[in-house]
DNA sequence: AATGAATGAGCGTTCATTCAT
DNA sequence: GATGAATGAACGCTCATTCAT
């Protein structure tokens, strides 16, 4: 406890937060070990007494912040296919993201940097689970697009809006809202026996 | 000239299409010019009688290939900012899109890489025009969040969308539908009538 | 021509001389890049314009070097397998260990690091088939040492006898000397006249 | 005290019977401490609690496997020089070995290693101290070759004729009897009075 | 008797880039 | 229009070693 930076156990916690930080605004590539040790006042080994590899990193990163997704996951599998339960779903994921919102910014921004990585596929299978959750089968090919729009729009929406004025939860709120419209209209309502006129198109 | 080099003339070209094949297949910063070289059959010397840097193959692949983008732009900026407009802005876009696939899939999946390349903030600047030509200046933010978004699901879907089945044609038709639709929300017209008073409409 | 080191063609070359005197000097685990690259002047990087990795630069040297050996045994594979042809491979073999001296007190004195580099089998093979030349197939297995020992020593013996005084060209004379014997022993002629009965000797 | 670990008191024991196992197999520089620490299942640290560095554990291994040769060796020098003697030290060697065989093709595989570790001149003293033993003073260089031969037969031998099949005491006996041989050749037997007409003279 | 945490030096390798020819 | 040869900087990673606990 006597140097600048108590050697006490939350390095690895310090390491994973730095690198975050950096792969985030910098890239994963553009981002060297040193320059995290460095921001850590530590040596590059330290890092590797923590951490297997680079990759190792944002694989621990992905895990420890990435459990809201995979429990919400859990959860919609337990839960019966109905509007209702979709539209739980995207209002949970929608705060899954803000709670680990470096994260999904990384990912969103190093797609070709993350696909090689062992990440890469665990998380393109989470997406398509997701998407699974949300979309009915055997609806015509805009409903579906509809549903991953609606997807995508949660993770784009928040980077691309960074430059944007405005509080940062009502930017969230308003895309859950149009993301929630997109799958509802995805949803045929034409089955829906009270209402037999309806032809999907005036989508409230 | 029998083999499959000595053409000579097209060698800028060809080091274009490599070049891009590759950066969109593994990324920016893991395509090293020593791939594309090789994948050429010529040295890495001679890629610099071509292009002064790594960053100018990219730069001349956005001028090139982004032309149709900056073309729409200019058309649209001499429209009037009607619905109609806009339908046709994401139409002629859709295909503009499509006309340059790899080069916007590029983009979408190395976004940390570009961001510091010096077509990044041109890009940037491009897509938030795009967006003012889209949008109701002063509408609420989920209208805003619709424009964006129809925006973004035409990006991204195009890739989001590669491990589904269907022809790419519909594929990309329906996404077009949803953008449509999107923007067509975002646009109230049911207001105008009502609220003869509204100060944010006809905002030239 | 005008900075300390003319820019000819010789640099291949060059770097291999160094490289098999650090190589056989320090052994190849202890001799770096770095020192091989610093005693030419030149960069690391420059060694891996020449060669591939570090290992390609020892390949390069068994295949340079070795090749007088691996001649050795194709003539020999077309001669009769007398004990003259026996004599005569031992002979030139001397002389082949003695053309690439420190290419031989390199593979002697780094066995375990050989043993891993993709030359490792090889010579293992070359060893096993020059074995092959020169012992009778189905002696008692004291003949067979006699092979391997000759082989061996000759091996060894260059280096194991540098501390003892006495011309270079003598020792290796006195070795295959004893190495002669010891195949000659091995090689039981005095059998066959006198015994037409005897069990090992006529084999094909 | 259930478990594979918990023996107390043989950790030394213990760390020198991987620490042999790794450094033959797979030689001592590609040897790591975290290697031999993990196939222990316990920490590096717990490694330098035992032994200084690395090089210590070498020397530890080479002063309890080596004793043998050097109790050989201080049988030898009190007695008196005669052939009968020479056989036996060769015979006792040949025991020695068979005891450490992996400490010495340890040594034999990795000289150029060893040369630079402290016990790197004391094995070489051994080997020339026993060369001394069994060589003649003042005889020709043939036979001095025949005296390292015989030694070196030995080492080598052993892991030369790894591949080789047949039963390993089989083989030691051999390779015994072929260095007896050698050793006896280099006896000048022309100078002992009894026997004019030796068999073995006339080898040119 | 052993660990957890860290270090400093160094490694083999790759990269974008340069320049004389 | 292109090559051969080279560079300097950096990279991810491993190593033997240390030391307070």
């Amino acid at each position: 406890m006597s140097t600048s930076q108590a050697r006490r156990g939350n390095t690895r916690q310090r390491i994973q937060d730095v690198a975050l930080e950096l792969f985030s605004e910098h890239g994963y590539d553009k981002t060297s070990l040193r320059e995290i040790a460095e921001k850590l006042d530590v040596t590059k080994a330290a890092l590797y007494y923590h951490f297997k590899t680079k990759e190792d990193i944002v694989v621990s990163l992905f895990h420890d912040l990435g459990k809201p997704c995979d429990e919400l996951i859990v959860w919609a599998e337990g839960q019966p296919r109905t509007l209702e339960t979709k539209k739980e779903v995207l209002s949970r994921y929608s705060e899954a993201l803000r709670s680990a919102e470096p994260l999904f910014r990384f990912m969103q921004e190093n797609q070709a940097a993350v696909r090689d990585l062992s990440i890469g596929e665990t998380f393109k299978q989470r997406m398509l689970t997701l998407f699974g959750l949300l979309r009915e089968p055997d609806t015509e090919l805009a409903d579906q697009v509809r549903c991953i729009t609606a997807l995508f729009s949660m993770h784009a929406g928040m980077f691309a809006m960074q430059n944007l004025e405005g509080d940062p939860e009502d930017k969230r709120k308003a895309i859950l809202e149009v993301a929630t419209e997109l799958v509802t209209a995805a949803n045929p309502p034409h089955r829906r026996p009270a209402r037999p006129d309806s032809a999907q198109t005036d989508s409230p």
